[in-house]
DNA sequence: CGGCACGTGCGACATTGTCGCACGCAGCCC
DNA sequence: GGGCTGCGTGCGACAATGTCGCACGTGCCG
């Protein structure tokens, strides 16, 4: 079996079992006859191919095709109902725990959708803020979300940055440095750049191979989340980037 | 990163690559970014999903798109004048050492469409085979090309597998069994199951990932092909299948 | 009912994927 | 125009991961 040093070869030969299932539905025999490999090494790229969407099997008759992952490729994977539904109660047991108000979005066409959204837990009045719009880069949520997503950002800077209060970054050089920042980091930060006096920290959910599908961040008055040097609390730093981890492994599982 | 012990992991990161670039046009730094890769290992994903056609590079811009390769998936992304081309000199080598005439084929619609067709070198009426199809079942050519595809055979089966000869293998036990022996030796042969008198050896010619694209073959008499026990000779198949690999190799490089 | 083939999963270890580093090139700024 | 920075590419050491033999359970066939 002739393989080019430099290239990896596992991803090769995924692309061959791609190839062959898009003539045609097999069995893992089947697929392990044509490449020449043994049936457990073929089993473990249909079973990752799988995992990632891009295959699936039909039980009944043990026949692998092509799945929606592939045909759809446009899609993230990931609706927003099922990023809520794996999320939210990491985001309820956050909120217990860090003591402010917590919300979980993705990006959607340039703008923040919140999809779940729990209050702080001691506050009687507030206003639930699910399906709503925010904007990317004045908000923790979504710097975080843009800091992974280089076209998202190209896209904010194109359409102008607006100054939700002077602290709002709105050069791009700024942005970039403060997205910089938070891929260095694993987490964001945003000080009164959304609303004066209050702050959020933000973490990336990932899915398969690392990809980010969301994010999960808490806000509250400026001197609750940060220290006297504007800089975010390590304690609540370490509760939303645990959580966020939390929530990636689920998705990772499934 | 959240990787899932059992799958893998490289192939889960190069399903999130094409899930980004199916998003919009990226370049290697903001792949890297998008999933907190190193540069390096970014690239080498790249590289190889270049190398397979499932991506693309803009050489002015140095941005990444999906391929055709992948956008196409069904057609098998080499071309019947592309194989000729990279397997014609090679065919000529193995006519000259080998002394027999020799055949590059592949599958098409059920049957074996012959894309390069070699004299045998001593003699002097031969009629040219380009273009012309020959059956699967009865041929070396087609038997080694059954014995990696499974739907295929099934087609073959199903259809009826005519008898040219007395000793065409007409009983798809029969069939499976001499696919099962070709798997396992790495090559093909048919004594007078296709033309009395006459035998064939052949063997594969592989693509990325060790995907079949097409087979190398060696026709002839009888009893110059095999020995008396009509075993194929084993100088003769060390040419073929060496002949094969070297085609195997040079796609490689592609 | 027994034998066979298949799909699945575990775990040892050899191989391969990872990734730091270096380099060349292009673009930008002073 | 030169220096600096950032980017894309490729090399090679070695740690991590992919490979794959083996075992098991299930279903099918004679």
């Amino acid at each position: 079996m002739s393989h080019v040093p430099g290239l990896i070869q596992s991803i090769e030969r995924s692309s061959a079992v791609l190839r062959l299932l898009a003539a045609g539905r097999l069995r893992v025999k089947e697929i392990a006859d044509a490449l020449d490999l043994p049936k457990s090494t073929a089993h473990s790229i249909l079973r990752t191919l799988e995992h990632v969407g891009f295959v699936e099997q039909d039980t009944r008759t043990a026949r692998y095709r092509l799945g929606r992952g592939l045909l759809e490729l446009g899609e993230d994977g990931l609706d927003l109902n099922e990023l809520r539904g794996r999320a939210l109660n990491w985001a309820d047991a956050l909120a217990a725990r860090g003591g402010e108000e917590v919300r979980i979005g993705a990006l959607r066409d340039g703008h923040v959708v919140v999809v779940h959204h729990v209050f702080r837990p001691d506050d009687s009045v507030q206003s639930l803020d699910t399906g709503h719009l925010l904007p990317p880069h004045a908000t923790a949520l979504g710097k975080v979300l843009l800091a992974y997503n280089a076209p998202a950002v190209e896209v904010a800077v194109r359409a102008g940055l607006e100054a939700y209060t002077r602290r709002t970054l709105t050069l791009p050089r700024d942005l970039a440095r403060s997205l910089t920042e938070t891929r260095e980091r694993g987490w964001s930060l945003s000080v009164e750049e959304w609303e004066a006096g209050r702050a959020g920290i933000a973490a990336p959910v990932r899915s398969f191979g690392g990809l980010v599908v969301g994010a999960i961040g808490v806000s509250g008055p400026v001197e609750r989340l940060c220290d006297t040097r504007r800089q975010a609390r390590p304690a609540l730093v370490e509760h939303v980037t645990a959580t966020a981890r939390a929530i990636t492994r689920d998705l990772a599982g499934s």
